[in-house]
Parts: structure tokens; C-alpha cells; sequence
DNA sequence: GTCTATAAATGGATAGAC
DNA sequence: GTCTATCCATTTATAGAC
């Protein structure tokens, strides 16, 4: 156990970034202070600092983690044995469910919504690597360039944007996800 | 003139209104204060008090504009004699053109993005207004049920959010918008 | 209608004791 | 690693003089 402290440390921040997910789901990607979350977490802001250079350090760490999470999900459905139209199609409806089920998310990662913040390499390089992920899919069902992925990727954002925006916690676009893949899935091939 | 100094104080009520259009473009719709925004019409902040309420009431005031700047641009094209289906091409690109010609107009009309803000009523009537001219639009062309305008609606919004958030200045998405109504939107008749 | 002055609160962030 | 104390800037908003 060289590392208990250090495996401690990470246990904390994770607390902290959960907290901070959690404070952004009740009031808003910007609606809570370092002196909330500290609270949140039984800290006072100061102690924040030991895991995070700032907030918007702490915005990164977050930024970061929701495209991994995004990741995961996705990798989940592409190690299906499912024929690639399904595979395509139930990845689309996760990308759909996984931007819903989080509108701080989801302002946090696709929109820019936070003058002050904006993501390091690092993470601009996970999100590389979902869209990487998206276009694969594509590929399994016909030619995937630059012009397919980014219609295929507007369309499932939009949807959930004004889901998310018009109808929160309904399905009046959820329920649109099929019709869109039906008519993008017929014009592809 | 009995209302003359009514007159000007509308004129410099629509003055802060500008500037403030013009801050939010250049540094994002929360990156101003009221001091900067003073400052930009030549005011101290308390002076701006005489012309709203408070800050909320001000993006009140730009919602509301925004839906009639939105309303103003579609009724131009509806009033057109060109064929149904084209008006329509051209009001998709009129809306999409809006959308990412002011990214912050975006993010305050179609995005929950400032957590104290909420539309009044009065100004959600107007929104209801826009939704109610694109409905008319697509009525022309085939049965505009509620599915319809809400598949149009979404992937406009999301072709003009991506082109916003993953690509500000350039035309990549902008040049998917007629690809996007001959295989997703045109079928609705 | 605009100002100065200021309230009253809040923000992110740092210093230094323990 | 957490705390108290505090800095320093900033915020929205109000009171009252002019």
C-alpha cells in the first residue's frame, strides 16, 4: 500500500466531481459556488484546492469524464454481435438517452456555455475519440465521410437539444430518434 | 409631441438593448456585468435601473426580441409567391442562418443556459408565435402534425448548434442544411 | 434621468496555522 | 489535508443628491 494516500486522494476528487455533477443537475452548470460544493462534499472551498487548481480545472475534470462516460457507453453497444444497422441504431438511441438524462451534461460537452472554460488538449482529444467511435459505427453501414458523420451527429444533438430544451422529462422527441435513423439509414446505404 | 420624452427613453432603452446584444456576442451571454454594460452605453449601472427592473428583465427583453427578429425574417419569406416547397428550403435556411449568425441569441432563445432566467409569459407567446409560423410553412407542403414540426425544428436547431459549437465561422454544417431536408424534412408530404 | 455612494452579498482564490 | 481568516474583486441592486 504505497499508495493508500494517493488512491485517497483520488476517492476524495471523484466525491468532489460527483458532488459538482450533482450541483449542476439541481441548479444549473453555473449555478453553484466553490463554497457550495465544498459544503456539498463537508469541506470549505479552500480544501477544494488541494484536488483542483480551480473551477475551471474542475469544469475539465467534469468535461473530460462525460465523454468518457459517453465512450463507455458506446463501446458497450459496438461489442455487440447485433448486424450494424442495429448496432447503428441502438448506438444512436444510447447517444440520444445518454444527452437527455443530463442537460448540464450536455451544455457542458457539445455547447459552450461557459465563457471562461474551455476544455485542455487532453479532453479535446477524448472527444476526438467519441466522434472517432461514432464514425466506425457508420462505417459498418456504408461510406462514412466527414459529410455523413457530422449529419448523423447534428440530427441526434438536435433531437435531444430540443428535448431537453421543450419537452424536459417527456418523449416528444424521444420518440423521433426512429423516424430520423429510418430516413438517414435509408439515404446512406 | 406629448410623448417626446417617452419616445427618447424607448430609443435609449433600445440603445442598452443593443449594447447588450453586442457584449453578449463578444464575450457570451453571462461574460458582462451591468457595470460593463453601462459603461458600453455610457451610463454607471444604477442609471440602467430607470430602463429595467434588473438584469433577468433585460434578457427578457432579448428573448422577446429575438423570437420577433426570428418572426420578422420568416415573414419575409412567407410573403414570397415562389412555390411552396421552395419557400420552405428558404425559411430552413433563413433559420438556420439566424441561429449561428448570433451564437449567444441561440443559447438564450432555444437553450436553458442562465439558471435564474426564465421567458415571461408574454415573452413565451412570442416563441409560441414562431413555432406557430413554421407550422403554417410546412402545412403548405403536407399534414403538418405535431411529429413533423418537431423532426424540422430539431434538426435545424442541431445542424445550426453543431455548426456554432465544432466549427464557429466556418460552413460545415451549413452546407449539410439541403442535404438534410431532401432526406430527413422533403418526405413529409 | 443620471449621478455618487454604498449596501449586501457573493465570487474565486491565497496565506498560513494546525 | 483541512481549517480559519482574509483578500480582493465583482456582482446586483438601492438610497438619495442633483
Amino acid at each position: 500500500m504505497v499508495d493508500n494516500r494517493a488512491q485517497r486522494h483520488e476517492l476524495t476528487k471523484q466525491r468532489i466531481i460527483d458532488a459538482a455533477w450533482q450541483l449542476s443537475r439541481d441548479r444549473g452548470l453555473t449555478g453553484w459556488s466553490l463554497r457550495d460544493l465544498g459544503a456539498k462534499v463537508g469541506m470549505r472551498a479552500p480544501s477544494l484546492y488541494v484536488y483542483f487548481p480551480g473551477k475551471d480545472a474542475l469544469y475539465d475534470e467534469m468535461f473530460a469524464q462525460g465523454n468518457r462516460a459517453l465512450l463507455a457507453a458506446w463501446a458497450e453497444e459496438l461489442a455487440s454481435d447485433a448486424p450494424a444497422g442495429q448496432r447503428l441504431r441502438s448506438g444512436a438511441h444510447k447517444f440520444f438517452d445518454f444527452a437527455v438524462a443530463d442537460p448540464a451534461r450536455l451544455q457542458l460537452m457539445f455547447l459552450r456555455v461557459i465563457p471562461s472554460f474551455e476544455p485542455s488538449s487532453a479532453s479535446m482529444a477524448l472527444a476526438g475519440r467519441v466522434l472517432d467511435a461514432v464514425t466506425a459505427a457508420l462505417a459498418e453501414v456504408g461510406p462514412a465521410d466527414q459529410h455523413v458523420v457530422d449529419l448523423w451527429t447534428a440530427v441526434i444533438t438536435g433531437l435531444a437539444v430540443q428535448q431537453v430544451s421543450n419537452d424536459p422529462g417527456g418523449r416528444r422527441w424521444a420518440d423521433l430518434v426512429d423516424t430520423a435513423i429510418d430516413r438517414l439509414l435509408a439515404s446512406a446505404g
